[in-house]
DNA sequence: ATTAATTTATGACTATAAGTCATTGACTTT
DNA sequence: AAAGTCAATGACTTATAGTCATAAATTAAT
């Protein structure tokens, strides 16, 4: 046999191209970690050299699409919160339904597994979003776009839970309805509910 | 040995007694069925005769808490909607606390099993609360309190996504902040501010 | 060019716990 | 008192997650 064919990197990302594919068509409880090896042309063992659990791989596989909104965001130094908000709103919504039920199901799953206690090192799916949301937040108050007395961290829960809500419940409509169609209708509507009292004008 | 001496029901009770307080302390994956067992005193063939599942518990234990807020819900015939929906969220984050992180956790989890799929016989948790709050929507449109275009599944979907993000934002956030506190300041406001055009003056 | 060190891959093996089932004892009915 | 039912048992099967000693391929060092 030829081994060391391919360089680590390649390696891993076979696995998660297989196990994407995988999880979209099957969902998680349904595969185990010798089909996406199979699929992905490596033994088992290989598995484990890149993640330290079966779970770890749904980090990987969601990364990708949810990962580009926070770059994204990045990139909208010179926009108001009530603009980044909304476009932050639409475009996670997007990822929701391009990832399908299974994927986001399993990834929402994932952040309610205490292993993955937001503290801990495979923990960061959720720290991520919300340092990321708290930022946004935190550079509006220092812009002076909203009062000194906001309270960030709340707001940011709350910003958080509407997208983790509305991401469960399309899950569990068995994807029914429009989520986008969710999205500018309603949350916009609700976050400015909320941030109508912390708005500087 | 003498067997039988209790009847079916009482092994039940006993066995989600046990399940409650090991679940409550020490949280789902980290407790197996002996577990339960040990505790509530019987084998562990038992457990199966009750439930199908190791997670099928879950469901029982939480009926416990989270099954009188929809009794209380019937009985409150003679408020209009407006006055039914801040009561329910109330009762509903008061049932989050008194539960616990470890018991929420699973919960949601819980639904996000594919395995526990709302149309299945297992997965009547979330259709549950969704056919209650929806009977309160249209009971709200037939009495007039609401216009007739209501969209009445999606607003179901939203509040019931309101309380799911809200619990799993308060597993994640380790119980740092009261979610009473949130209900009463930011729910309320956002549920308000998605009615106000459905609700006829 | 040869040896040593490092990286990556392997798959048989172990460990664990979920879930099954044939058997049995206690109680009930006829 | 025989037949039937209910509830409980725990040894057993099964499934699969996760480990690890071994080895091949590659790179670096002498």
């Amino acid at each position: 046999m030829n081994k060391r064919q391919t360089s680590a990197q390649e390696t891993r990302r076979k696995l998660v191209t297989a196990g994407l594919e995988l999880l979209k068509e099957k969902g998680f409880d349904a595969i185990n970690v010798e089909d996406i090896t199979k699929k992905a042309g490596v033994a088992k063992g290989t598995f484990y050299i890149y993640f330290k659990r079966k779970e770890d791989i749904v980090l990987d596989i969601s990364r990708v699409p949810f990962g580009e909104i926070a770059e994204e965001l990045q990139k909208m130094e010179g926009l108001t919160i009530t603009e980044k908000l909304p476009h932050y709103f639409h475009r996670f919504m997007e990822c929701v339904e391009s990832c399908g039920i299974n994927v986001c199901r399993q990834w929402t799953r994932d952040v309610l597994d205490p292993n993955n206690a937001p503290n801990t090192k495979d923990g960061q799916k959720w720290k991520y979003d919300f340092e990321m949301l708290k930022g946004i937040l935190e550079d509006a108050v220092s812009k002076g776009e909203l009062k000194k007395d906001t309270p960030v961290e709340l707001l940011t829960h709350i910003i958080i839970s509407e997208l983790y809500g509305m991401m469960t419940c399309w899950c569990m409509s068995d994807g029914k309805f429009e989520p986008l169609d969710w999205t500018d209708r309603f949350c916009n509507m609700q976050i400015d509910a909320i941030f109508k009292q912390y708005i500087r004008r």
